[in-house]
DNA sequence: CATGAATGAGGTTTCATTCAT
DNA sequence: AATGAATGAAACCTCATTCAT
């Protein structure tokens, strides 16, 4: 009787639905990804979603959450320690592209999939980008010193944040071939290392 | 009814039907607009939408090419003559933003709302950004001489063509503050312009 | 200028959208047979239709007229002159089974198709049916003499009529065989011919 | 609201929906008939209707099923341990003529209504008139003897099935008298008893 | 007479969600 | 906590019919 034990299958059902959702959602999108779909592939009934989600669109947000509270959550810790903005800029996008490519069909959903899918993801996407921005903007202000005016700093940091969100599409969109991820930091750091120097006269 | 010539409103009912889906969809985003809304504020009769569109996925699928229709060929447009590879990238970006710029309704749509929302949107969006970052790579592979690898060029033109959807995104959001993407052009011109020089040794 | 002369496909457009109806309901049956449909086919403009039926259903109930006009007449005609009961059931049967064999396509969707499609073809079927009924019963009483009860006769008849009926409808099951039908009276003619006997002490 | 074991109406929910399509089938017809009827006929929601039919075509078959399946059971077992021939013909007519005197809606619908109703009424109905006209070839081979052709035996067959059916379709459309298929079976074993001896020379 | 664009009522079906057991 | 039968709102789309030209 000890907790988490029991039957096979007991291993928590919120996450058995979560994991459930994940897939059927990355294979026929949010719309189409029915609660009945997911209850069948979680091996649960249909009523039991509705113990751990109050709503559809619960699970979709909290897959979105997952994703991109990994991502920062990664970028804040790779940065602690960095000698330089420039260094801190890298070790962030080479965590955060380290996160998606962890889970290519979480990617899938959050980058593909979810965004028009309902509404409250886009509010979600957009608190994330922003987030993400602020994080990269820090570093640019900094690599700029006070030279660079503060829209340049803003497009900078979201072009960095598109970049890597493309690039990481791109390579969900092919099929996420392995080890796809793990050279596109050094280059987009070089890129944008460089890149940012031009924005200073 | 079929009010006849001159009467006001007549123009075209299939441009008033995708105005109106514009609009629609802009505000709801595409599952929520219901055909019935958008003949409603097109001011036609419900079956009227079926005699100039298939289905509700089509006024959809119009919208997303309306756009991306004009941005490429505004970037195939603005490229020709150009002197260097930097000018044909820094005025195929200009071009680009200046047509995302003239609609932010249709900008908002497209790259906020569009993908996810059905699963034709996702494809004709994947055709697209492979077609500007074709686009973009021939510069960049230029840009680079002989010296890059392959994988950087795709690299770095995923990041121009993601960069710039970032950066309209990011305005579309901000509620397209007029002249917001004027100066956009011009920072990441010098961005990329100066990055790419550091992709190679 | 002469009448019925003029551009090749102006012979009576109400022929016209006849025939094609026949053609288009035969083959899809009346529901799913749209006035759309029997326009093109007939080469007019949806509107002309309504020149020529007031609606959808009178085009039907044409079809199932023309056929069963034309089998009353035949029927009718044939009878004329027949030296005994025997030969004027005999002759009827053969007549009634020569028009049913003359279209193939009109007899399929009158006898097929037609009966439960719409409520007014119930009506007139009922109508038609009786009709005949009577013809064959005034047969069947005469050759029972006045020995058998009208309730007899009455069955009598409907199991002619019943059964001229199966045996076109299986012919035309078949895909109407060619000369499928020559025999049939024969046969029909000498099972009812004896059998009504068996029906008086 | 799901309200659990006795309550009035509880009876099987799949039952009560047959019974109120029949119902309300056979007085508008199939097409005229709309699941709402139904399901408001049945005192259940619209959507309970699709937990035991899988679309509304699929009421209907099940209807037609019922009776034909009824019917070929009861001549099926009549015509067991008849010593002659002729003997399970009538037997064969009797029982099912008694399965459609039992239930007139039924009869009315699957008789009247539902033919061209549907193409899977069609289908459905072409191989039950094939099954019941076997099961009469049988016997009217045998009764033949090896006298008659093999084309005879095939309309009188469908002669028989052809009768009986027009036989039951009357008395429908009069209303279903009372005790109005009683003596049909008698009449008509003893025309087609009669009758078939008339086939051979 | 002929046209065909426009109409709009209406039906089938899906599916997120509830709640008695 | 878990179940799953039942709910009922809602949306897409079709198509018979009209009528201004």
């Amino acid at each position: 009787m000890a907790r988490g034990g029991g039957a096979r299958g007991t291993a928590d059902r919120g996450e058995r639905i979560l994991r459930a959702a994940l897939e059927v959602m990355a294979e026929r999108g949010y719309a189409a990804a029915t609660v009945r779909d997911i209850t069948d592939r979680a091996g649960v009934a249909a009523g039991t979603f509705y113990l751990y989600y109050p709503a559809k669109e619960a699970v979709g947000l909290a897959l979105v959450d997952a994703l991109y509270r990994a991502a920062l959550a990664a970028a804040a810790s790779a940065r602690r320690g960095a000698p330089s903005p420039e260094e801190k800029l890298m070790r962030s996008m080479r965590a955060v592209l380290a996160v998606f490519a962890r889970d290519p069909a979480l990617s899938r959903f959050v980058l593909l999939l979810a965004p028009g899918a309902h509404p409250a993801f886009d509010e979600r996407l957009r608190e994330v980008h922003e987030a993400l921005c602020t994080l990269v903007r820090d570093d640019v202000a900094e690599i700029l010193g006070g030279r660079g005016d503060g829209r340049s700093a803003d497009l900078a940091s979201q072009a960095v944040v598109g970049a890597v969100g493309e690039v990481v599409t791109s390579w969900v969109r092919q099929g996420a071939p392995a080890g796809g991820l793990d050279d596109a930091a050094e280059v987009l750091s070089r890129l944008f290392g460089r890149g940012l120097g031009g924005l200073v006269p």
